[in-house]
DNA sequence: AAAGATGCTGAATCTCGAT
DNA sequence: TATCGAGATTCAGCATCTT
């Protein structure tokens, strides 16, 4: 290819630049159009609640705001799953093109909308890492005992693409679910009671408020503090009023003046946690790194000293520079720990013990030591 | 349009007519070529569990160097998700064909799959009665700690029209579930022990056997005593032994000679009406376990609250992610209740105390609140 | 004999930063 | 962009062995 091309190619459309981003307001109006007028990858995650009431007889938009109407029959059936296909293509188009290459999308919905919004998602390039069950713990009974009692929704958590980074603080999860793996169903109360908004007339003020809990989940898992979310159907701003609480920005867009006015109310007296409170669990893969040989130096472990697995099947000597010998050879506490065992990989600093007090130790405690005494 | 058109439309392709159904009997072959053979509108109800299309990497080891056994076979590869949804609509065209039509479908997936198969489903004309979500019990760990550990599968159960008519017990899955109304997320262990079936060298047979008592809530659903069930992506037969045990007819088509072997031997086996299944799908596995960060998630505890021992000896504060900080280090309840007692292990609940009217009170009672608050 | 210890396994899109 | 090496990472259920 002639390098002419490879010059013109990214032009091909101007993109958008660095316009200051109109964090923490809510933008009114259509959602593709807003995101149109923001920048290219300069938002860390999407949350979006589209509308999903296709086949209740209620309303659909077209990309253009125009209202399809209710139909029945087979054609108009087929309209109208085409037309929600072109309205999720173009919202998630520009969703895709204003994420960070490092960022991820969630978004929610019923068995109605969900198929068709996942199949959407995968063929943009969007890497699904998660499908997620909101099981809905007080969920409303099927009256007419037609059907499964509906009692749940389906989040999906993807990433722009299969290569891609994205934020998953795994630790701060597992504690959040008392040292067990967060699994992928999530289980919450639906939006009622104090957090529910009313309007006046003691009617809701939205149809489809979601529970706080669940956006806090969200965030907590897939953003770090000070991150931007966007999400574009806004509604009365439960991802606003979370993203303050939890020290995150968020962009709104919506396009019902009352939903807005709500939303704003309901995110001023959100009150913002502490930031010592927000600081999540470090994750050990992020904790500054020790060499083995650090401790060596330090006179934490004299070389000569001796090691063991657990069971004391292996047994082999700390030399100066750090590495290990025995039976098994030589090499790092990692290197030696795999090779005797025969095995891929292995974390030598949890496998390998020494001979301490009360009987044998990691000589990952001798790592903890070292860095409480050096950590501030 | 002229009437002709109307005369000549359904004549199109010969209707497959009244030939006796192979009842009770395993097809050999491609699906969509043995479902050809069967007439049109003969089959009460379709369960499939077709290729999830996993899209695997590389090897996966757990953390203690073993090796995960991974579903790689031929039949679970596609090139693209083009041609994933090519053998889809393909088999679901036969399905419905031959489908009565007051007759129900049930597709089972994962998040690889299940939105193209739902879109699929939706788009040749089937009306989504209910998604369900099957809870696994004890999934298989993320053993890198990248994601949510992927602890749910997806069924979709949909008739043969908006306005068609179908089976649902309602009364019998009340009654199996206490009376209370079946919900759409169930919960199964995955299939191992006794029930799954192994060859003569100790190994499964199949990679994805299903559990009986999936199919059994599925059957004991949507069919009645002697209907016709269909599975075309047959496996080790768990959809015939289930038929035969609840006293309805199945047919079965597999591609492979040794599930067909494994299937026969085991429907032969296989008891009509075992009542003990019956009830141990009865038995609700409610153990509630609450997790402490749930009370922070749900606002029972907030953020910056300040726990104490009994003594008041120690004292912490309740971060967002439900971790505690404090002196003595950081982590959950547990954890950081048994690094400042300098103890193996700790159990948080009654350990920490929080200030509540009356003096110190264990957060084992907020845990006890939200219980009677949440629990039926 | 009972209780505890040990080992195996399950539809899994399973690391990251430096060079 | 590919390669290399450090080092982080698991839950429930069942079968079998040990004390």
């Amino acid at each position: 290819m002639p390098v002419i091309e490879k010059v013109r190619a990214p032009s091909r459309r101007k993109p958008r630049v660095a316009a200051p981003l109109p964090l923490d307001t809510i933008l009114r109006g259509d959602c593709v159009a807003a995101m149109k007028a923001l920048p290219d990858a300069s938002i860390d995650c999407i949350f979006a609640d589209p509308p999903y009431n296709l086949q209740l007889g209620g309303e659909l938009f077209r990309p253009d705001g125009s209202h399809v109407d209710a139909v029945t029959d087979d054609w108009d059936r087929f309209d109208t799953f085409a037309a929600y296909d072109r309205f999720t293509r173009a919202w998630l188009k520009e969703a895709r093109r204003i994420l960070k290459p490092n960022g991820t999308i969630w978004v929610i919905g019923s068995y109605h909308n969900i198929f068709r919004v996942g199949t959407a998602v995968q063929d943009m390039g969007f890497w699904i890492l998660n499908d997620i069950v909101w099981r809905k713990s007080n969920p409303m009974p099927n009256f007419k005992g037609t059907r499964f009692t509906n009692a749940h929704e389906t989040l999906i958590w993807a990433s722009m693409g299969e290569k891609a980074r994205y934020t998953f603080n795994y630790r701060s999860l597992k504690t959040l679910n008392d040292e067990l793996q967060m699994r992928s169903d999530w289980e919450f109360a639906i939006c009622s009671g104090a957090e529910r908004l009313k309007g006046e007339d003691g009617h809701k003020v939205h149809p489809t408020q979601k529970p706080e809990a669940l956006l806090y989940r969200v965030m907590l898992a897939a953003t770090h503090p000070g991150d931007v979310v966007l999400d574009p159907f806004f509604g009365t701003g439960t991802t606003g009023a979370v993203a303050k609480r939890l020290g995150r920005r968020f962009i709104g867009i919506e396009r019902e003046e009352a939903y807005i006015a709500a939303a704003e109310a309901r995110i001023e007296a959100a009150l913002p946690l502490d930031e010592s409170l927000l600081r999540t669990m470090q994750a050990p893969r992020n904790a500054p790194r020790v060499a083995f040989g650090t401790l060596v130096e330090n006179g934490m472990i004299a070389p000569g000293a001796v090691l063991t697995d657990a069971k004391r099947r292996w047994r082999v000597t700390v030399r100066a520079d750090g590495s290990l010998a025995g039976d098994g050879g030589e090499g790092s506490i990692h290197k030696l720990g795999a090779a005797v065992q025969g095995a891929p990989s292995c974390n030598g600093w949890t496998f390998w013990h020494i001979e301490a007090e009360g009987g044998l130790a990691p000589i990952d405690t001798l790592r903890q030591q070292w860095l409480l005494a050096t950590q501030p």
